[in-house]
DNA sequence: AGCTTACCTTGTGC
DNA sequence: AGCACAAGGTAAG
């Protein structure tokens, strides 16, 4: 199947799935693959044309962020020459709308690892609890159900390489399998509403609710704070903040507090406003990029 | 109430 | 070899 993209409406599929907040693509020839609603969704961008098979095109909007009104976003976002270097650069990068249930278990793994390592801990748990899909005589796996999880043993899960954050996992699955339903609607609730539910699980806190806010459950006023980010807002940004805020959150070996956390978050979102959290994908990914 | 510290595991790169 | 560091969170104090 194809769509033909409207120029007004920019996209870059490769920076948009190359930039970190999905973990489980891989690129074959031009081709990129990755399983969605337990089926292989195999799609290239060639020009203004998208290719894919094996879902519908609404699918594929759905879940590529094509609703978004990418060029009005920018508008809004666009207010300093570094956001315009990122969007320069990526032009086209656009937020995914995940499986919550993946994104939830995705960044409860991403705590103190970086993006490699949580690829395998995820490719782990999908060979070893998910079920078996062949595509193109290829092995695929499908993200493991709640169910699944939720049953399976402290000592399986540890063969994935989950470290300290099995007891997370299995506790994350635990919950969902026993109401899928209220998960399903968390997506539903404003920012803060969800946010407060996300925070019940644990193993999530400010910085994973609001990853998984962002990309799956469409918040994009979300604004996650991780180690890059912080760089981020001290490099460029610090005249937003007092001397003495700067100098502190600087000279942090450690994570931050929830209140230095808050305050960070929160000015994203005052200065980006309500889709902070494209700038803030961008921001990361040029930073990240310019390693 | 909000902050600091220790601890939670594993892999990778220098 | 040894160490720092990686899309952090929790519980104790």
């Amino acid at each position: 199947m194809r769509i033909k993209l409207d120029a007004s409406q920019p996209f870059d599929l490769e920076a948009t799935l190359c930039c970190g907040q999905a973990f489980r693509w891989e690129k074959q020839d031009d081709w990129w693959k990755g399983v969605v609603a337990n089926k292989i969704l195999k799609i290239r961008q060639k020009g203004a044309e998208l290719q894919f098979e094996n879902v519908g095109s609404d699918f594929v909007k759905a879940y590529f962020g094509l609703n978004d009104d990418l060029v009005s976003i920018y508008a809004q976002i666009n207010k300093d020459r570094q956001i315009g270097q990122a969007i320069q650069k990526f032009d086209g990068l656009r937020i995914l709308r995940q499986d919550p249930w993946e994104c939830l278990v995705s960044y409860i793994c991403a705590t103190y690892k970086n993006i490699p390592a949580i690829k395998r801990m995820l490719q782990n748990l999908a060979q070893r609890f998910g079920e078996k899909i062949s595509f193109d005589n290829q092995g695929y796996y499908a993200f493991p159900t709640p169910e699944r999880l939720a049953e399976a043993s402290i000592t399986d899960l540890k063969k994935c390489s989950l470290g300290y954050r099995v007891h997370y996992v299995q506790q994350a699955a635990k919950k969902v399998n026993e109401n899928e339903s209220e998960f399903a609607q968390i997506r539903n609730l404003t920012y803060e509403k969800a946010k407060a539910k996300l925070l019940g699980f644990s193993g999530v806190g400010l910085k994973v609710a609001d990853c998984i806010l962002l990309f799956s459950m469409g918040k994009l006023e979300a604004f996650p704070v991780d180690r890059w980010i912080d760089r981020v807002i001290l490099r460029y940004y610090s005249n937003h903040f007092s001397q003495e805020f700067v100098s502190k959150i600087s000279r942090k070996q450690s994570s931050l507090s929830k209140a230095e956390y808050e305050r960070l978050s929160a000015f994203g979102r005052n200065y980006f406003g309500k889709y902070a959290g494209y700038a803030q994908e961008y921001l990361y990914h040029y930073e990240r990029s310019c390693q």
